[in-house]
DNA sequence: CATGAATGAGGCTTCATTCAT
DNA sequence: CATGAATGAAGCCTCATTCAT
């Protein structure tokens, strides 16, 4: 899996699975042996790096604190995370727009995300989404957390600031 | 081209020249008559879309009204143009995760949406946002703008509804 | 026909008819008003070229000198040619080699180079190989010539020497 | 390998790889697991075959006998190598001037004759062609050498006459 | 007679997947 | 369970040749 992200984040998902297979030591038919197939690996991929962003986004979370607190350390987490790891978040990225990718995979991806879903649902109780699907406030929270990351990557001295700046515009929009 | 975008929103990237030609209704070598390599159809087809985007995004713009109604027409008219055509929508998604796209057509892309920018200039201009770099404030409304397309397309009753959400929620974030 | 030359020369008999047209000047399909095929071209050029090679080699051939005299006279305009006009030497040795000139192409280029025989029927009829079928005498000065001409293209200070070194070596082996 | 002699000897260096591979018995996608590319095979057929060419003309050398029968030897092994061969020596010419056969090839293909070179050293040295750049002397044995056996391919009943007349020739240009 | 767009067969190469060892 | 050679379908692209203008 490891030499996936490596391999995906450097060529694509066009990769052929001999060079994954490569990069993991093994050879090409062993592959085979623990993903039926490539779209196999794709999904199950896309499912532990989905698990993994959530996981890092809610580690540590101050549960005692006020809920601005606690969204913004998810928000900084998540970032910290996407930038500590830039070839985790690439393939995720790759991996997001396949058409290998079966709606069941995308829907258990979805439900990794209900912890960050619910403090979204509590941020914007009282705010002017309140009546909003939440489905559309996660979708939104989620273009602004990629965007934020792409615009860090190319400019990694200002992580900070621009992950401050990106959740007060967040917070703006949702309280 | 328009037989490109077809099998490209229905296909994706992976499609084969040989597809496009069929929908084109020509052979597959007078394909590359026009496009010196599929990559090169990928470039035209980005550019073309991308300023066809801007175009539709910035027609009729009120030029004497305020800056929010400036905005907002613009927000409305692109997403109009987004929903109305899926395709060409879907494919010039495709495309822009492209790693056939040149950094010189990314570039030329860029620039197409000049006019966007400014309107963006100016209307976080007395807001929180107003030092906040232009292009990180592009890609913000862009991955807005994206998400409530998407979310749009699996919900077009609410297109209207959904499209006055995400702008209040810009505007929020700019003014 | 001297843009086939040029073009064969750099590209070898690959070179697609379009370049040829090109280089000529002329739109591809208009050469093939001229030739009907390729391979006509290309039949046509080795006979050019083969009777060009011929008449540089008996210009000016001294008819009242001994026959070693005249024998060295066309061996030195023979290399004098080839390497003052390396495309045309370069693209003849492609065609001599090219499974698209027809056998009568070949006859007719051997009759081009009759009166080079000619002189060597006379140079050996007193020598050692006087009894060998005069073919076999043509293709080894041939062989010669060849070789010589490829040494010096890579050594062309010492065309001179070359010439004289191979010609005595060819006389040895004739007279 | 000797599939690949069959089919370029017939077909020339334009021959397919799936025909080469069929002639094999394997799959076309199998021929490259063995050889990176058409290139490559070339390549490493030339060089198998100026090997043999080589190992066959030195096979059996006299070595107590004087210079010139030695040299003898080696030029109607050599002859009768590529005469018993035909198809060897048909698809070693065509690799010869193909554009295919990398420089690196080249030089090593020479190493391979240094044996071959060695003899001639010895059997030119007191004779005319002493002080002519070794080189240049294989080079017109060389010559002499295909010349004679393309003259004898086509009339083999007089392989052995051909054969010794051009080997006097050459013993006359050497010594 | 010139043009150059159109054709479509054919070539090289890649790669996911299988399977005998 | 590991291996890695074998498979063959599929894709991109080239190019000689044709033909309507």
């Amino acid at each position: 899996m490891s030499a996936a992200i490596r391999i995906i984040a450097s060529q694509g998902l066009g990769a052929a699975t001999a060079a994954i297979a490569q990069e993991a030591g093994v050879s090409n038919g062993s592959l085979f042996t623990y993903f039926e197939t490539k779209a196999d690996l794709f999904n199950q991929l896309y499912l532990e790096l989905k698990a993994e962003t959530a996981a890092a986004a809610l580690d540590g979370l101050p549960a005692g604190s006020d809920i601005r607190k606690q969204t913004f350390h998810m928000w900084s987490q998540w970032l910290r995370w996407a930038t500590s790891y830039p070839e985790k978040r690439r393939t995720l990225a790759h991996l997001s727009v396949s058409d290998d990718i079966t709606p069941e995979s995308r829907q258990a991806g979805h439900q990794t995300m209900a912890g960050i879903a619910k403090l979204l649902e509590r941020s914007r109780e009282n705010g002017p989404m309140r009546d909003v699907p939440l489905g559309f406030v996660v979708a939104l929270m989620n273009a602004l957390a990629d965007a934020t990351i792409d615009f860090t990557i190319n400019d990694p001295a200002n992580a900070h600031k621009h992950s401050m700046t990106a959740f007060d515009a967040l917070w703006r929009m949702l309280a």
